[in-house]
DNA sequence: ACCTAAGCGAGACGGTACGTCTGGTCTTTCT
DNA sequence: AGAAAGACCAGACGTACCGTCTCGCTTAGGT
C-alpha cells in the first residue's frame, strides 16, 4: 500500500495499525458523500477518530491519500472462469464497470488522475498502485485462452508486453469513458458489443503479423 | 460555448466580448502554469486584466470556467483526408494524442470530469459542450469511408447511433487512458496497432451481424 | 446645504429637483432600517429611485450625503416661550433628545463626527450645517431672559461668545452622552436636574466676573 | 476544595498572550493612521504580524476589537490631587481631553458609539469598558471633596447615584462635543470656565434641596 | 520499576483562496 | 446634457482549509 517504514523502528510509542485502517475507510466513506474537491484532510481525521497530525504523519497530502484509498477498492477484482475467453472478459469488464459506478471510485480516481499530469511521483504512485498492479488479469485471462487454444501461444516477449498494455489501455480506457466522460452505464449490451469488437480486433490482428 | 442571455438587452453597458476572450485564454495559461488545482479564478482575473466581479458576472465557479476554456481546445480537430480509413483514424487520433498531450487540456479535462460525477448540471455540460461535439469526427469518418467502399452503408440507424457511440468511447478513452493513466506517449507506433485493433474488430463485427 | 452652481443652466436637461430631496428622504430612511455602516449608496439610490451616478454627480460620498441628511432634522428644533428660562431650555432640551433618540439622527451624526475627525472639509461641513446653525436657539433664549431680567445684559461681547459656545457645548454633549453613550433616555426628571445644574452654574458664574 | 476556574482550557495549543497586545498596539496604529472607516482587520492582523483568523478567533468583528483598543486608553486617567475640588477637577478634565484629542481615541470612540445606536451588545460593552469603569473618577472626586469639606456628606444614596451620572454626562458630552463636534481644543481656559460653571451648578443645586 | 523517545488528541497558528459586496467610474441608450 | 441601467475595476469582507506548531498525555521497549 503506502511504502513506509523501511527502517527499524526501535523506540517509541509504534504508529496504530487501526489508525491507518480508521483513515482509509473514511477517506471512501467521504469520497462517497462530499466527492473529492470537497473532502478535506480534517474531516477525514474527524471522521477516523484521529488528529489531523496523525494523518499527516502518514500521508504526505490529499492526492496520496486518495490514490491508497482507492487502490484498495480495485483489487477486488478477480476473473471469473466462464468458459470462453468472451464470457472471461465481459465478466471482469462489468465488474470493472461496477466498480467504477461507485461514487467515491469514479470521483477519487479521476482526480488523482488529474493532478498527476502535474506531478510525476504521483502518477508514478497511481501507475504502481492501480494500474500495473491490474494488469494481472488481462495476462490471467491470456493464459487462460492459450490453454484453452483460443489464442495462439505467445512468442515474441516483447510483442507480448506491447499487445497487453494496448489492451489493458482499450478495456480501461472504454470502460472509463463510457461511464464518466459519456455519463452512461456499462451495462450488458454495450460490453457485449464492446467484448465483440475487442475480440474481433484481436483476431484480426493475430491473423495478419 | 456559454449559453447566455439569449434574451435582447436593451439598456446599461453591454458586456466586454474582449473580456471573454481574455477570460478563456487566462484560464487555458493559468492551466499550463499551475493545473487546476492551484488555479485560482483571483489569479485567471488578475491574468486578463479584469476584476473578479467581472469573472463571476459570466461563469459559475471554476469548474464551469474551465469546461469552457478547455472545449475550445478540440474545436481545432479535423478529419485529414490521408486516402484510406485506416490513414484517416491514425491522422485524428494523432491529433486527438497531441491535443491531450498539452498540459491545459490533460489537467483541466480530467478534473471536470472528476468533478462532473457529483454534478449533473457539469456532467451535461462536458457532454454537450465537448463529447457531442466532436463526435461529428466519426460521423464524416463513417460516411467517408462509405464512399470509398471500406464500409457497407448503414441499414439500421439505431444500430448505426450504438456503433458511433462505441466507437467514440472506444477511441477517446484509450488514447487518454494510454497518456494520462499509463503516462506513455500515444506515439505513432502506438497508434498504428491501435487502429489495426479498431478496424479488424469493426470488419470483424461487419461480417458477424 | 450642497453648495451647488445655483448659476445659469444653458442647455441640456436641468437636473430634477424632485431627485435631491427623494435621495434625501431615501437616505434617512435607509439610515432607520440600516444605520450607518451598512447603509450603502446603491441601496439608497434604488430606494430614491434614482441611478447612482445621478446621486454622485450631487454628493461627493457617504459622508456628505449623510450630513446634509441628518441637518434637516435639526431644522425643526425651535424655542418654545414657556414664561422662564429654566422652562425654556428644559423645553428646548427635550425637543433635542427627542430628535437624538430617532435612529437616523443617532447613527447618522455619531458617525459622520466620528470621520470628521479625520476630514477637515466634513468637519466644517457639519459645523456649518449643523452646529452654527442651531446656536440661534442659545441665542434667542439668551436675548429672552434678558428681556425677562432673568440675566443681565451683555456687557463684553467676546465673553458673550464664549459664554454661549459654552453652553452649547455643554447642554449638547449631555444630552449626547446620557442618549448614546450612557445609553439611557433624557426624560423629564433627567432633563429637569440638568436645568437645575447648567442655570445655577450661569448664575454662580455671572455673580462673579 | 472546588476549582474556581470556570472550563479550564486543558488540551490543545494554548492561545497567544502576546498575539492579544500585539493586535490591540496594532489597532491603535492603524486607527491613528486610518482612521475608523479605513481600518481593515486584514491590515491590523498585518500590523501585528498575526493570521486573520487568529484575529477572529478572538474579536467577533472590527467594533468589538475597538473598543476593546480604545479602553485601555482610558485606563490612565487618574484623579490628581491638586489640594481643591475645582482644580481636581480642572485637571482630570484636561488628561481626558488630552486623551479625546489623540486620533486613535476620537475616531474609534464615536464611530463605536455611532455603531452602538444599532447593537444592543455594542453598547453594553461600551458602557461596562468604558463608561462605568471611569466613573471610579467621579466617585473619588466627590469622596475626596467631602473629606476637604467642600461638599457636604451625601445623605441619599438614591439621589447620589443620580447626580454622579449626572455629573459623568455633563463632564464627558462637554470635553466630547468641545474637542469633536465643535472642533476647537479643550485648553486650560475653556476648563476653567466649564469646571466654573459646573461647580456653580452642583453648589446651587446643594444649597436648594 | 524507571526512562525515554515517539505517537497521540486537541486546537491555535500563519497563510491562501474563496465567493460576495460595496465604492466609485464608465459606457451604453433613451429623454 | 441629464438620466437610468448596468457593466466595470479595485479591494475588503468573514469563512474554510491548508499544513505546521505547540501543548499535555499515553504507550511501548530498553535498561
Amino acid at each position: 500500500m503506502q511504502s513506509r517504514t523501511p527502517a527499524t523502528r526501535t523506540s517509541g510509542r509504534p504508529r496504530s495499525a487501526e489508525a491507518d485502517a480508521a483513515i482509509l475507510a473514511a477517506t471512501r466513506e467521504a469520497l462517497v458523500e462530499l466527492g473529492w474537491s470537497k473532502l478535506t484532510l480534517g474531516d477525514v481525521a474527524m471522521r477516523a477518530g484521529v488528529a489531523k497530525t496523525t494523518l499527516y504523519r502518514r500521508w504526505s497530502g490529499k492526492n496520496e491519500l486518495v490514490v491508497d484509498a482507492v487502490a484498495e477498492l480495485f483489487d477486488e477484482l478477480v476473473l471469473p472462469d466462464r468458459g470462453s475467453l468472451a464470457a472471461d472478459i465481459e465478466g471482469v469488464v462489468l465488474q470493472f464497470a461496477a466498480i467504477l459506478a461507485r461514487p467515491e471510485a469514479a470521483s477519487g480516481l479521476m482526480a488523482v488522475v488529474a493532478e498527476s499530469t502535474r506531478d510525476d511521483a504521483l502518477r508514478e504512485r497511481i501507475r504502481s498502485s492501480i494500474v500495473e498492479r491490474q494488469k494481472r488479469l488481462v495476462l490471467e485471462g491470456r493464459a487462460r485462452a492459450q490453454t484453452r487454444g483460443e489464442l495462439p501461444p505467445e512468442t515474441d516477449p516483447e510483442e507480448t508486453v506491447r499487445t497487453v498494455d494496448l489492451i489493458f489501455d482499450v478495456v480501461a480506457g472504454a470502460v472509463v469513458h463510457r461511464t464518466l466522460v459519456s455519463g452512461r452505464a456499462a451495462d450488458e449490451e454495450w460490453v457485449r458489443d464492446f467484448t465483440a469488437l475487442l475480440l474481433g480486433g484481436l483476431g484480426a490482428e493475430a491473423r495478419q503479423p
